[in-house]
DNA sequence: AATGGTACCGATACCGGTATCGATACCAAT
DNA sequence: ATTGGTATCGATACCGGTATCGGTACCATT
C-alpha cells in the first residue's frame, strides 16, 4: 500500500533540494519561477498533503483555537461557535470544539488535552473555572478569552455580558410592565453559574423595589422544554394567583408557555412569561413571551477576532455586550443602560 | 518567561535518560520502580505536560477522530456529537468537529485540513460528497463512516437510516389515517439531500397510492421554524382545504403549527402535521403533530465505535437502524418495516 | 571461574517539516 | 579584471518525542 507522499518525494520528483520544495509550497520566498512550478506539478501528481503535525513541530505552534462550551444541547452555544467561525474567516485558524457537559473536572481534562496540541488560543466558557482550572490557563502562555460572562475576574480577555444585570433589568421591566407576584422556574443553577447570576440580580431588583419572588420551583437537572412545561405545572397549581414567571432560560420559557396553553391561561394577559436568550424560535410563537436578547453570534465573533490578533503575550481587554429585553407585544427595543450590580 | 518543560529536562533533573523518562510517564516496560518514582516526581515539581504533537510525529497516528456536520443550529447534529461522545467513552480517542454549512467546498477544505492533522478516523455526515471528495477520503488510509444516510454507496463503513423509507412510510402511515389532501413544505433541498430523498421516499409512495402532493413551498434557506411559520401561511391562503402538510423536518412543522395555532386552525382535526426527527421539543408541544422518531444518538455512538474498534485498513460495515413513526394522540410504536426503496 | 539469563538503561536514528546561513551563479558597476 | 549585489538554492541543525537495539550489572548455573 503506498504510503502517504513526503515532501522529501515532491522534491526528489521536481529534482530540486526538499527546503526548495517547501519554499514553493509555502510561497515563501528565494524560489524562481520555474522552480516553483516543478515543484507545483510534482506535488499535484503525487497528491502531496503537508503534514501538520510535523509543522507544528517545527513552528512551535500550530492553528488549532481550542473553543470549550458547557453543551450543545442548547442551541446558543452553536450560534456562538458559528459567531467563532465567523470573526476567525481567512485568519487560518481552525477551531476545534470541546463539551464539557457542565462538568469542571471534564473541563480540566479537555483543556489540558488541548493544551498539549499548542493551540494559538482558548475560548472558554464562563469566568468561574476552579483555582487549578485558572492557573492551567494562566501558565499555558496562550492568548484564552473567556466568554458569555463578565461578572468575574478573567484570566485574561473576556467577551460577554453582565447577567447579574440582566437578570436586574428583566425584574424592573416586569415590575415596570405592572406584574407583581412573579414566581421563577429555573434548572441547573448548581451548575450554570450564569443563570444562577441573572437570578440573583433579579431577586436584588426585586427587593430594591420592597418585593420578592412569590414562589420558585427548581431542578438540578440541565433545562429543557419539557421540565420547563412540568415545573410550571406544579407551579402554578400550588400559586394559581402568580401574574408572571421569570425562568432560567427561553427553553425552560417555552415549556412554560406549551403548559399555559394546554391549560387554557391566557398569555400575557394573565400570566407573562418571561425567558432569557432571545432564541429565534420565541420570534415565531403564537403568543408573546418577554425574554433578553443576547448577542450570542457577536460574542463569539469577537471572541475568536481577539485570538486572531493577539500577538503572543499580549494581555487582552474586557468586552461588556448589552443584551436587549423584548416583552409581549411590543417592538423591540434598546434596553435601558440600568446600574450594573457586581 | 520560562519555556513549556520539556522531557529531557525532565530527564536531566530525575538524572536518567530521555528514553528512561518517556518509559517511566508512559509506563511502558523496563523500567526500575525507583527511577519510575524520580521520574515523576521531577516531572510534577516541572509541571511537565507531554507534548501531543511531538508525540505524534514520532508515532505517525494521532488520537483525534474528525467528525463533520453540515450544521449544529440543528440541535440534531449535538445528538449526534453526544452519542459520538459516548461511544469513545475510555477509549482514549478525542473528537474534532468541524461544520460544513451545507456546503461542498467547505466540506472538502475542512476534510483536506483534517487529514493533514493525521487522524485516527473520520466521521462525516451523508453519502452524497462529490467524486474529488470522495476520492479524497478513499486515499486518506483511515477509517471513514459516513452517517445519517445510508441510501447509497459508502466510501467505507456508514450507518443511519433509509430517508427515502423514511419518507415513503410516513406517505403510508398519513394516508392510512385518512388524510387525503396533502401539501408539503420544505427548505433547503438543494443541500440538504436526505429531506430531498425523504420527499421522494413520499411521492412515491402517494404515487404508489395513486395520489400526488396536492401543492408545496420550499424555500433555498435552511430550514427554520420562522420560514415553517411563513411557507404555511402561505401555502394555505392558496390551499386552505389541505387536510395535511409533510414538512422537511420539525423545526419547519413546530412552525407551521404555530401559524396555525395563530389562525385559530384545529390541529390535528382540520389539518394533521408531520415532520421528521422526533425532537424532544415535540413531546411538549400543547397538541399533537405527527413526526418521525431518528435514533440519532445511536447513529453517533456506533459510527464512534466503528472507528475505535477500526483496525488500520479494516473494511467497515453498512448499519442500517430504523426510526419509528408517531401520530397524534398515539402512543409511540414501533414503524412497520415498509419495503425499501432505493 | 566461565557462562547464560534477566532487568534496566541510554545512544542513536528517525518522524516530516522549517529556520538559518553559507554557497553559487550571474550581472552591473568600477 | 575586480568588486559588489541580488537571486536562487541546498546542507545542516533543529522541533520533542519514541522505536530499536546494543550495552552493563548482577545473580544463578555449571
Amino acid at each position: 500500500m503506498p504510503r502517504k507522499p513526503t515532501l522529501a518525494q515532491v522534491a526528489a520528483l521536481a529534482g530540486v533540494s526538499k527546503m526548495t520544495a517547501s519554499r514553493a509550497l509555502r510561497d515563501a520566498g528565494d524560489v524562481s519561477a520555474s522552480a516553483r512550478d516543478k515543484v507545483q506539478a510534482a506535488a499535484q501528481t503525487l497528491g502531496y498533503v503537508g503534514d501538520r503535525v510535523a509543522t507544528a513541530l517545527s513552528a512551535k505552534t500550530t492553528n488549532l483555537i481550542g473553543v470549550v462550551v458547557p453543551s450543545l444541547s442548547n442551541i446558543v452555544f452553536a450560534q456562538v461557535l458559528a459567531g467563532i467561525s465567523d470573526g476567525i474567516a481567512d485568519s487560518g485558524l481552525q477551531p476545534v470544539f470541546g463539551i464539557t457537559g457542565y462538568d469542571s473536572d471534564t473541563e480540566a481534562a479537555l483543556l489540558r488535552d488541548m493544551l498539549s496540541w499548542r493551540p494559538a488560543g482558548l475560548i472558554v466558557t464562563g469566568l468561574d473555572q476552579p483555582d487549578a482550572t485558572r492557573a492551567l490557563l494562566r501558565q499555558a502562555g496562550v492568548p484564552v478569552v473567556q466568554i458569555m460572562d463578565i461578572d468575574g475576574d478573567p484570566v485574561d480577555g473576556c467577551v460577554g455580558i453582565s447577567h447579574d444585570a440582566a437578570g436586574a433589568d428583566m425584574a424592573r421591566a416586569l415590575l415596570a410592565a405592572g406584574r407583581r407576584r412573579i414566581g421563577y422556574v429555573g434548572a441547573h443553577l448548581a451548575h450554570d453559574t450564569r443563570a444562577a447570576k441573572r437570578l440573583a440580580g433579579f431577586r436584588a431588583a426585586l427587593a430594591d423595589a420592597g418585593t420578592a419572588l412569590v414562589a420558585s420551583r427548581l431542578t438540578g437537572a440541565p433545562s429543557s422544554v419539557a421540565s420547563g412545561r412540568d415545573l410550571t405545572a406544579t407551579l402554578l397549581s400550588h400559586h394559581p394567583d402568580l401574574d408572571c414567571i421569570y425562568y432560567s432560560n427561553d427553553d425552560m420559557a417555552i415549556g412554560g408557555l406549551f403548559h399555559c396553553q394546554s391549560a387554557g391561561l391566557d398569555v400575557p394577559g394573565q400570566l407573562m412569561i418571561a425567558g432569557f436568550n432571545g432564541l429565534d424560535l420565541v420570534e415565531s410563537l403564537p403568543v408573546g413571551i418577554a425574554t433578553t436578547v443576547t448577542p450570542r453570534h457577536e460574542i463569539g465573533r469577537r471572541a475568536a477576532q481577539m485570538i486572531a490578533a493577539a500577538a503572543p503575550a499580549v494581555s487582552l481587554a474586557r468586552v461588556s455586550l448589552t443584551p436587549r429585553i423584548v416583552l409581549p407585544g411590543q417592538t423591540p427595543r434598546n434596553r435601558p443602560l440600568g446600574g450594573t450590580r457586581s
